[in-house]
RNA sequence: GGUGGGGUGACCGAGUGGCUAAUGGUAGCAGACUGUAAAUCUGCCGGGCUUACGCCCUACGUAGGUUCGAAUCCUACCCCCACCA
């Protein structure tokens, strides 16, 4: 249980495969992003369908609604949601970012004015813990304090001194709840764009182990891409090779990529799901706009190197008029898309690593993807 | 035939002497979105010229008029709607 193994390395780009209770998950892996216990518009059949090994839930949105003893009433997270794969909750740490101005923070915890109906809820390092043990996800994260991308040193350091103080806090109480076995708590890398913070994070970090996988956060929230890149290739060395590294909220197809060659093992995102709400498909030549005028009475697959649903059964044309009459069916249409490609994407890139072809591979795909095809 | 109301940019619809190339919507076009407060948000949206500040044309049913100045006031005409005969 809890186990990876690595398989095959090109540089330090890596393959392996992860033990979880709920199942093995081949890596590098896109997990799709399940807030409320639901790939945002597609059913646990749909995200079967896309490949994906993986989904992720959220202590906080699910804490609100409907209730972590609803949930462990029910069944516990795999019955509630009936995705019998592995899961991933995240702490709640993100929304310390996201719902900036409607939280406090303190060393105890957050304080959070619920965005539901304005009710004060406080997390802790400890209720986020106790929650996610009650969820019963396969992996639970640790309570971090996320800070924005362009956050200056002092602040930076804050959060992170903060989140190792808190990861203490949090790996007591698990160890208090969680039976052997059942759920293991990662711990979460922070220090922003700053190189000396990230390391001693990552350090201050494995001090506190053993781990069963780390997660890089605090990226891909405002700083610039090469800062991103350089975080991950300053860290890349620090890190066990035999351990798992889930770089979170990451991202956009080239950031996959880019995010694998520097040696990570897990992505989640939003933007597959999102984007695919709002009508922006990813394809192999780039994004492509549904709702765009070029897209009428298009009889071509979105993206003809596609397997998914969508791809193997609409034509572009009937995608756009989806969106124009705006009938819920295209968003799911294109969110599904956008998740299998992501999956793919993945699936893609373990085999060329296995094959030893990786980084050829990959800038052939990342210039193709860059160039905007005809 | 009479009385009353009305004709505004692709559409709906404000405006009733200067701050009006004309409020708002819709449609259209373009863009953003990275551990989900998002089926959301932003920009453009008469034509031409200019890197830009800006400039020039055309425009509020039609034609005339009043005025320094009119979508807004006056006259005639055309058309639409309601009610009465």
């Amino acid at each position: 249980m809890f186990e990876f193994r690595v398989e095959a390395t090109q540089g330090t780009a890596r393959a392996g495969l992860l033990s979880l209770p709920h199942g093995t998950v081949r890596t590098p892996a896109f997990m799709p992003v399940g807030t409320h216990g639901v790939v945002r518009g597609l059913s646990a059949a749909d995200v079967r369908g896309t490949g994906a090994q993986i989904i992720l839930g959220n202590t906080y949105h699910l804490h609100l609604r409907p209730g972590e003893d609803t949930v462990r009433a029910m069944g516990g997270l795999h019955r509630f949601t009936t995705w019998d794969r592995p899961m991933l909750t995240d702490s709640g740490g993100f929304q310390v970012f996201s719902l900036a101005g409607l939280r406090r923070i303190s060393e105890h915890g957050v304080e959070f004015q619920s965005h539901v109906d304005g009710t004060l809820r406080t997390l802790t390092p400890e209720s986020a813990t106790e929650i996610q043990a009650t969820l019963g996800a396969d992996i639970a994260m640790a309570f971090d304090h996320v800070v924005p991308g362009q956050a200056p040193h002092d602040l930076a350091r804050e959060g992170m001194e903060r989140t190792l103080r808190w990861l203490d806090r949090c790996k007591g109480r698990h160890g208090e709840l969680v039976t052997e076995g059942a759920q293991t708590l990662w711990p979460i890398i922070q220090g922003g764009t700053h190189a000396a913070l990230r390391r001693q994070s990552a350090e201050g970090t494995l001090e506190r182990g053993p781990w069963t996988g780390i997660a890089i956060g605090g990226l891909s929230v405002g700083e610039p891409k090469p800062v991103m890149q350089r975080v991950l290739e300053d860290l890349e060395p620090v890190l066990p090779r035999e351990m798992p590294r889930y770089l979170m909220g990451v991202g956009f197809p080239p950031d996959l990529l880019e995010g694998i060659a520097r040696g990570v093992d897990l992505f989640d995102c939003v933007a597959a799901t999102r984007n695919g709400r709002h009508g922006t498909a990813w394809v192999p030549t780039g994004r492509i706009n549904i709702r765009g005028a070029p897209l009428k009475g298009s009889t071509e697959p979105l993206d003809p190197e596609c397997d998914c649903e969508t791809c193997t059964t609409y034509p572009r044309g009937y995608l756009r008029h989806l969106f124009v009459v705006q009938d819920i069916l295209g968003l799911r249409l294109v969110s599904l898309h956008n998740v299998r490609f992501l999956v793919r994407l993945g699936e893609q890139a373990r085999s060329h690593i296995l094959g030893g072809t990786f980084e050829d591979w990959s800038r052939e795909w990342l210039r193709r993807y860059h160039t905007r095809g005809q």
